[in-house]
RNA sequence: CGGGGUGUAGCUCAGCCUGGUAGAGCGCUGCCUUCGGGAGGCAGAGGUCGGAGGUUCAAGUCCUCUCACCCCGACCA
């Protein structure tokens, strides 16, 4: 591709609503432009990098034996209906009507369409196992995009779904597709973790999250450093405490604490260990729990895990914090004053706290605290529980090691859901036995336009984008210095170019008769893998310079032979 | 949906408090010079100041309403 003929737009300034880096070099290097919020049209370059993932994504499928097929984007409201999701999925369901009236959705997820699909054109266990994938176009009516195509209201998915005769045929998919996951971001060349999840709203036994590693990723995994255990850390149990809880040495008294209304103030302000607090939290209470709201204790340090939380049964789900309204009225306090001394609604401590000796938490009236609590002695000892998340150096759930915590960002997800869908929308075959059975399912989801920008967090430095090659929008950039002048270099570089694409090379021949700077920080900032640079001096010599983008020192290669000698460095490609 | 903020040239923003005939940088067009890490000069094009209403002799600026976008809280690929 001539870069005269192509569209290339790069901006030096960054825009002021991105945020996070994948966000600021997308719109920079001019890959997407925003449409409106959560909505944004990829350039030719973007798309470039979009379809290099999507092909991907679909060979490795192909290669796992999946079928590819292309469902409606626009759905009929009759099938949610019937599934009971019309209702259920909230918010992020954008509904639309025809001009009849008649009620649609723009698809946020395929279950409902593939079961129908499904439940039309499979009768016989004999057709079983059998998975159906596409890649297609969602729309989550998403409270809050950010991100860029991060997280995108309109995105790219591929979505698979798998029919079975039973659970264990299930099992065996599921494994198969966590397989077919790890090959797809290993060949894009993305540093990942599989990791364990909760199935959340969905339900089923089984779910992994695939998380390519990045610092800026909102999701916190937990991997052990002696064993294969790896999960979401929201999973990530944490054991209870060994030791013995210390005899109490201080009297309680309490302080006046004015300035003092977090965790970090009363630490501050007056010298207590943070390993000394408690934190109090309060949340509305289960409805079958008799109570309103109940009270979580985390230690001042920790942090609430609000799914271990919400699954305690005398706790709401999902889990909704009090407000301050309701926490005034409950306790007589602002939310910065709490304990749990002459609380009057039950509590449940995280299992560490329990264990506190001397500790100080708020004493339920303004601006005062309690220092050197103890339980039994003071307040009754709470029941317990892990409520808290997991922190490095925590013991392995699983007894090996320790833990390790690491940013990442979720790319895919695989689930098996059991019977939820093909129960409620009818899905049978007959089996062997001459019997209906309805069909177990399993579903995966892969974001295909959340792993550009995934790939460009873990791969980018202050000059731009560092595409891994099998992403890249080019492989390599073709840049003659000074051609507007100097005919030999442009006449080589036009002759080399040639060579170049005949041989297989996905070149960017920059043409535009710009300064070399304007070149090089364009094709950095655009993070082509690999640059070749024709000059004046190096023709005199014999010699191109060749660099890869992560690169400091340039190569010198000789003019002979130039183009086997890049087509070594480019290396193994598809 | 709550709380906060911003809408002025293609982009990033100043101007608004204190009303008086629309600005800068980058980008874009043309010419000249320059040419190995975002050059310089000259000449240009480009804005119903998000929209509607109001106050005023006069509104980008003040008031009311409205729309859009962004940021902080509950979800997900």
């Amino acid at each position: 591709m001539k870069a005269s003929e192509f569209h290339l737009y790069t901006t030096r300034e960054t825009p002021a609503d991105a945020e996070i880096a994948s966000h600021q070099l997308m719109i920079r290097s001019g890959m997407i432009r925003k449409l409106t919020s959560g909505i944004y049209t990829w350039s030719p370059l973007g798309l470039r990098v979009l379809r290099k993932v999507e092909n991907i994504v679909r060979e490795e499928m192909d290669r796992a034996g999946y079928l590819e097929i292309l469902m409606p984007a626009v759905q009929p409201a009759e099938l949610w209906q019937e599934s009971g999701r019309w209702d259920q999925f909230g918010a992020q369901l954008l509904k639309i009507s025809d001009r009849a009236g008649r009620d649609f959705c723009f698809g946020p997820t395929h279950e409902e369409v593939m079961t129908d699909f499904v439940r039309n054109e499979i009768r016989s266990y004999k057709q079983l196992p059998i998975v159906f994938y596409q890649i297609q176009t969602k729309f989550r009516d998403e409270i809050r995009p950010r991100f860029g195509v991060m997280r995108a209201r309109e995105f790219l998915m591929k979505d698979a779904y798998s029919f079975h005769i039973d659970e264990q045929s299930l099992d065996q998919t599921y494994w198969q597709m966590h397989e077919a996951y790890s090959r797809v971001f290993e060949r894009a060349g993305l540093e990942f973790r599989p990791v364990k999840a909760d199935s959340g709203a969905i339900g089923g036994s089984q779910s992994h999250e695939f998380h390519v590693l990045a610092d800026s990723g909102e999701d916190v995994i937990a991997f052990s450093s002696g064993s294969e255990y790896a999960s979401n850390i929201e999973l990530a149990a944490v054991a209870a405490p060994a030791h013995q809880r210390p005899e109490p040495i201080q009297p309680m008294k309490q302080v006046d604490t004015p300035d003092a209304h977090t965790i970090t103030e009363l630490v501050e302000h007056h010298g207590v260990a943070i390993e000394q607090t408690i934190k109090t939290l309060i949340v509305k209470a289960a409805e079958d729990s008799g109570h309103a709201f109940v009270a979580l204790l985390v230690r001042g340090d920790r942090e609430l895990n609000g799914l271990k939380a919400q699954n305690h049964p005398m706790v709401a789900s999902p889990l909704e914090f009090a407000s301050e309204a309701d926490i005034r009225s409950a306790t007589g306090a602002g939310p910065g004053s709490l304990g749990p001394v002459g609380l009057e609604m039950p509590c449940i401590a995280d299992q560490e706290v329990a264990l506190m000796s001397d500790f100080a938490a708020g004493a339920n009236a303004d601006d005062k605290h309690w220092f050197g609590i103890n339980w039994e002695r003071d307040v009754k000892t709470p029941e317990t529980a892990d409520l808290r998340n997991a922190v490095d150096g925590d013991p392995s759930p699983d007894g090996q090691g320790t833990l390790q915590l690491a940013r990442g960002i979720e790319v895919g997800h695989i689930f098996q859901l059991g019977t939820k869908y093909s129960e409620s929308m009818n899905a049978v075959v007959l089996g062997e036995d001459g019997k209906s059975h309805v069909m177990p399912m399993g579903c995966y989801g892969i974001g295909v336009s959340r792993i550009v920008a995934a790939a460009i967090e873990q791969n980018h430095d202050e000059h731009g984008i560092c595409w891994p090659l099998p992403l890249a929008p080019f492989e390599l950039a073709l840049l003659p210095m000074n051609a507007k002048k100097s005919h030999r270099v442009r006449e080589f570089s036009d002759q080399l170019y040639a060579e170049l694409r005949e041989a297989g090379v996905d070149v960017l021949y920059d043409d535009r008769n710009l300064r070399p700077g304007v070149m090089f920080n364009d094709m950095e900032l655009v993070g082509i893998p690999f640059r070749l640079v024709v000059g004046e001096r190096g023709l005199d010599e014999g010699q191109l310079e060749f660099r890869a983008r992560t690169a400091t020192e340039n190569e010198s290669l000789p003019v002979d032979g130039i183009v086997a000698a890049v087509l070594e460095r480019l290396g193994t490609r598809d």
